[in-house]
DNA sequence: GTAGGAGCTAGAGCCGACTCTAGATCAAGC
DNA sequence: GCTTGATCTAGAGTCGGCTCTAGCTCCTAC
């Protein structure tokens, strides 16, 4: 008998809130329908912690609701399908480049403005060594 | 007598939204407040279009619109505060680069779900060439 | 003079992803 | 028997960042 988990450990261990658990259940995240115990109270398998493990990296890296929710039918539906599952992860793959691009032109400007910033205040300390404000 | 742009033309310019560009401009996040024209439409000037791409670019990298609203006010009051303007430059980069780290681990899990997804599909290939799918 | 088009303000609406509430059930411990 | 605490469901609320609407004013061109 293989041991299952609450809804409550299951939060603690993916750092989910139980509302988020339910929620993605209702949205049709979870590859399999979550077991109920006899009196209605959900089971978690290993199985589902690892996929919803999956999910939340998914979730962090931007991938909508309705996508996730997309490749879990597509797991659900079994084997025959694995080149459209393919194709959805390197759809994402690109989307998650093409932030990280963003991203690190953002960083470009960014740091320029520090520099900016930095070399400001050296030339205040440097021209008014007891008047580092400028004031 | 240097040349202004109207809400539009700075809507074109910045690819903000003419909605989005007023909405800014009560969110604070204007340097100056925008000069009009009599009659009270927008006139912009070449630096706030400036300031606005600057504004672009920190939205872009998540920089939340009330931080962005206390660095357009550090720089509205004048010279003299360079120093907490660095440190908002700072945390920001820093903010940007966890950004980015956690993406990046993302994509290797990503990564390797693709590689996982291209060995299945090679070897339904290579056993049954004539039968991709495995039906 | 009148129709179009851009702009104005104040304020309502929207969207995604949760988050929370109310009111009920249930099991365990005192 | 009773409290406590975890769970349940259905549905309402929140939050950030816009986006859109209504009703108005201008200006320009015909």
């Amino acid at each position: 008998m293989q041991e299952t988990l609450s809804i409550g450990q299951v939060a603690e261990r993916t750092g989910l809130s139980v509302h988020a658990l339910r929620f993605y259940e209702r949205e049709g995240i979870l590859a399999h329908p979550v077991r109920r115990a006899p009196g209605g109270n959900r089971r978690y398998t290993e199985d589902d912690v690892e996929w919803l493990t999956l999910c939340i990296v998914l979730r962090a890296s931007g991938m909508p609701v309705p996508s996730i929710r997309r490749y879990t039918e597509l797991v659900r539906e079994g084997a025959g399908n694995e080149r459209d599952r393919l194709a959805l992860l390197k759809q994402h793959r690109a989307d998650v480049q093409v932030q990280m691009e963003r991203l690190s032109e953002c960083l470009d400007l960014i740091n320029y403005k520090v520099g900016v910033y930095e070399d400001i205040l050296e030339d205040v300390l440097t021209e008014h060594p007891c008047d580092p404000m400028g004031n």
